[in-house]
DNA sequence: ACGGTTTCCGCAATCGTTTGCTGTGAAGAA
DNA sequence: TTCTTCACAGCAAACGATTGCGGAAACCGT
């Protein structure tokens, strides 16, 4: 014997499914009386509703989508720590989608969501996406999507990301503070097709300008891994041109930073005053102190996933855009 | 206009509904030329079969459901990674219900998971969980579990696991070996109720013993988290009977040895030998060289996939444990 | 007591797919 | 020619929950 269903429980009281259905949903059709004795029969033989039954009636599920490019150690548990979180909450269930950074995988991705009837989606581009138009059968079929951290310019989707630019030019404005300002600042960068590494460079350049530096292309330098970082940066550092001041724009980039930095027994911060933009929880892993601009995944994942409740509750939102805030955290100060 | 549905087929070639479903899977009852012309019309209509029908027909759907206790930096992405990739292959998809190491949530996600109808379960336990009742009502409906990680004793479910003991005792004997063997050796372990905690200590203590060295709880401390372990070894390390050489199990207890280590400027290995269990990524970013007895859970995640893929598609399996090799990685060599 | 309103519940269709059974025509055998 | 055998395709009933519609009883006021 399998699962109870509403007929089982429609045949016990003699009774029809309509009504049954009816009562568990306190419909006012329903007497107080009948609604109880249905309520008391479902407790005791344990009625939980098909799912299937319902998506299939109601043409959608509860599950939500998490569409996302790669899974990153320093990103990713956080992110979906909190989507899970926020998820849970409200009684739907997570399916995680992996698109390896390949577009092709993201379309398919898409197409899975349609099939499956996914009642939301939570979407991180690729690096190879440039346009969105793979979710638009999902977009007209009335299924919302926030799109979150990596996106694209836009603004007839609903957003949810760092506020990077800002976030870029506090970095910059903190390598810059305090008595004796670098001479030398250098920022390593990600992939220069992302959303995320235009926003930080537009940052760190409107930083640099405001305070009267002169911007050029040799102080940046653009990695897609950990160890394409750790090359640019030995390799600008092995130059004559050494900086004394570096911005690195992400956990990943600065785990590569990290092992040079050891490697080449530099002093941090005396030869070299540094600041990362990051999760928060890599820093503390290292041997010297890295003070961070915060980009909380969590605060990130959190947020993206309540935006997109709110889309599925109430359906008459505008398009919007929301930026993560990104505190500094300079925790030689409190350890 | 919504989907295309395998009536509208029907009703393009003016036949059955029940004609195009066999159709669609290649039954031998449909002519070939019938059968070729309702490929091309799914085709063109761009038909995708509505899982939910199809689920509510067979009473299960194309979901794996990966339960686990706690989503960590260190194991939890390249888990996940291989895991998705397995089950993307096999067209599955995969959904993430996160137990936060309470045996409340894990009963509740035991039950969703009967509720969405999964195809089949990916379990690891929390550490308060002492037995697996409330998994019993989806294996009597005959839905198939692994559990790998951490599990429980027993012989009569699928298990995948590190082979915890012997990679324990592999630990140890790296320790040991070499010109001079060190005098003091201390184990940091996790949380005792945990069967990889009950494994790695049983072959901490084996080694000890073939080695002729006197077992004694002064050598072994249990944190249950980084913060714990960094305390503990603190402690340790500021008395009077130093260790020299130091096991850790795993990747979360040797983040805050690494903290504390540099923070008490200890020379490694010359003041403390040490070995760890991990997942291989974490020790590379470490300012010191830290071999270690590789737990992959890549690895890991993957076999347990495959393991689970094998139960699904033929149901005839005896119950078995699979042991995951670990090698030892002294990336000291290679770097 | 009678027309009219509520209150309460059942009927039956529907979501899209699957499948056991039935029925047709044609090909083959006798 | 007639009877069997296949190959093909349709019919209709599921799977479980939902919902528009209609109808019976109970209630109201006059």
């Amino acid at each position: 014997m399998s699962r109870t269903t509403i007929k089982d429980i429609a045949h016990v009281l003699g009774i029809n499914p309509s009504t049954v259905s009816r009562a568990l949903k306190d419909h006012p059709d329903i007497g107080k009386k009948l609604k109880e004795r249905i309520m008391t029969i479902a407790a005791e033989l344990g009625y939980t509703p098909n799912q299937f039954a319902v998506s299939l009636r109601h043409g959608k599920s509860f599950t939500i989508a998490l569409v996302i490019p790669e899974i990153s150690m320093y990103f990713f548990p956080s992110l979906i720590k909190s989507i899970e979180d926020v998820v849970h909450k409200k009684n739907y269930h997570l399916m995680v989608l992996h698109s390896n950074d390949k577009l092709e995988r993201e379309i398919e991705n898409a197409r899975i969501c349609a099939n499956v009837g996914v009642g939301g989606l939570l979407v991180s581009l690729t690096r190879e996406t440039t346009d969105t138009r793979h979710f638009n059968q999902l977009v007209d079929n009335g299924v919302p999507i926030v799109y979150f951290d990596k996106t694209m310019e836009g603004k007839d989707t609903f957003n949810v990301v760092i506020f990077g630019e800002k976030a870029a030019y506090d970095g910059v404005k903190y390598l810059l503070a305090g008595p004796k300002p670098p001479k030398r600042i250098y920022g390593i960068f990600g992939d220069k097709r992302l959303s995320i590494t235009k926003d930080r460079l537009r940052g760190f350049e409107q930083a640099l300008k405001d305070n009267k530096i002169q911007v050029s292309t040799k102080m940046t330098g653009f990695a897609n891994t950990s160890e394409e970082a750790a090359a640019i940066f030995k390799k600008i550092y092995s130059g004559k041109e050494k900086p004394d001041a570096l911005f690195i724009m992400s956990d990943e980039l600065l785990a590569g930073i990290a092992i040079t930095v050891a490697e080449l027994h530099i002093k941090i911060p005396a030869d070299l005053k540094m600041i990362a933009l990051s999760d928060g929880l890599f820093p503390k892993f290292l041997p010297f102190h890295v003070p961070f601009i915060h980009t909380s995944g969590y605060q990130l994942g959190g947020e993206a996933a309540s935006l997109l409740f709110d889309l599925i509750e109430k359906k008459d939102l505008r398009p919007v855009t929301h930026f993560m805030a990104t505190p500094l955290v300079d925790y030689t100060s409190y350890k």
